[in-house]
DNA sequence: CGCCGGTTTCAGACATCTTTCAGCTTCCAG
DNA sequence: CTGGAAGCTGAAAGATGTCTGAAACCGGCG
């Protein structure tokens, strides 16, 4: 789960940085809009959590830009101001909620936990399954029938894709995107890895369930039984 | 689009629901959590508007009940009350969005327009058919019937030509352009080797459809039953 | 500091796709 | 009927993409 925090007040955002990774999300941050906007547009984003004023491009540009270019990722505002004629604009520009500095880091994440939750490819249930794996999202663990193993962080970003996708392709690139961030060095094999990391743990689990390969295009899982 | 209410303060419902019927919603009121429940759960709602505090049945019970019934209509939570407990526990509980009273008529309209806006997005599973023939863009899978098999990328690009040009006939020269490229140094022997490949399969496939030669010009599918 | 789990890097093995080529068949004109 | 052009196809070589074990790296922790 990727969010991004677009705000220009450095400190804050550090600090949301924080807060969300510490709770379990990946997190990157920027501080102006053209920035946010770019990052945005990139797709790769669970939520974006948007402050109003901002340099360069105000929240409710860049929100307007990012609907208009047809995006539906949930977008949290957040700002100083408190006038209801902002709050409504934020609504209407397509800001799926709207929370007022200061806030309590339990009340933000609160909303993102509400927001994820209406998002049915990323509903925010204890345990993610696909033919006989089950996997569990507090403790990382993954399991097929009484056996079961850990996986580390990025192991399991990149098998609750996999789960969430089902039997869709997911391209290489959508994988290091979404697990690495946007501006990180990693290639095609740092996910060929990964993959490979999963698949011995599948083995290792006697599982049914395969990761298929598409060649030139990306993986998915499929389970040979159905 | 049809909206409940459930305030127990009934002129304040009354309000709502004029604000409501104003812009366009269809809107039923009702004055405690257990009528509340009822009603949401005849699922005829789009959107729930819902207060804490409640005759019979809190609002956060009535919430609590509805998502473990699998209810997953949007909830608005209203309320006097602004502890942040309360917000915290009601955006857990289900709620897709907290407003506190008093509120502005507008807010509350632009809150909904965000609950409705978000619809699901649709499934790219584009695929192309041919009599029995389907041809998968997304993991370039060639089935007929039960049987499938891979296509490699230039298999792929030639047969997703042909199929799309049906009984047209098309030519080497295009063949050669379009899946080889303007400066390719490919000649009519590499067309005609791919063309074997998918031949090939095709009688793997058990599948009635054949390319067909046409001498001197080019190829294109037929299909015997047709 | 040294250990540890997690992550990244790398190189060689491996698999698959693509090209090439030679020998074959088919078609048709003379 | 015959020869040559056009088309087909199996095999092998060449190119490219993917897998994976091992080692290096790294940040946190005792």
């Amino acid at each position: 789960m990727r969010v991004l925090i677009v705000e220009d007040e450095v400190r804050l955002a550090a600090t949301l940085q924080d807060l969300m990774e510490m709770n379990g999300y990946n997190a990157d941050a920027c501080h102006d809009g053209e920035a946010g906007l770019d990052n945005a547009l990139t797709g790769i984003y669970d939520i974006i959590i948007l402050d109003v004023m901002l340099p360069k491009m105000d929240g409710f540009t860049v929100l307007k830009r990012l609907r208009g270019a047809g995006s539906a990722t949930p977008v949290l505002m957040l700002t100083a101001r408190d006038q209801l004629s902002d709050r409504v604009e934020g609504l209407d520009c397509g800001a799926d909620y709207y929370l007022t500095k200061p806030f309590e880091p339990q009340e933000l994440l609160a909303c993102i936990r509400a927001l994820v939750r209406r998002q049915p490819e990323l509903r925010n249930t204890e345990e993610l399954t696909y033919a006989d794996l089950r996997l569990e999202k507090n403790t990382f663990t993954l399991s097929c029938e009484a056996r079961s193993v850990r996986l580390s962080r990025k192991e399991f970003d990149m098998m609750e894709l996999l789960m969430l996708n089902r039997e869709l392709v997911i391209t290489k690139e959508t994988l290091l995107l979404k697990i690495w961030g946007y501006e990180s060095d990693a290639e095609d094999n740092n996910v060929e890895v990964y993959i490979s990391f999963l698949r011995k743990k599948l083995d290792h689990l006697h599982s049914r369930v395969k990761i298929r390969t598409i060649r030139m295009v990306g993986y998915c899982l499929a389970d040979p039984d159905s």
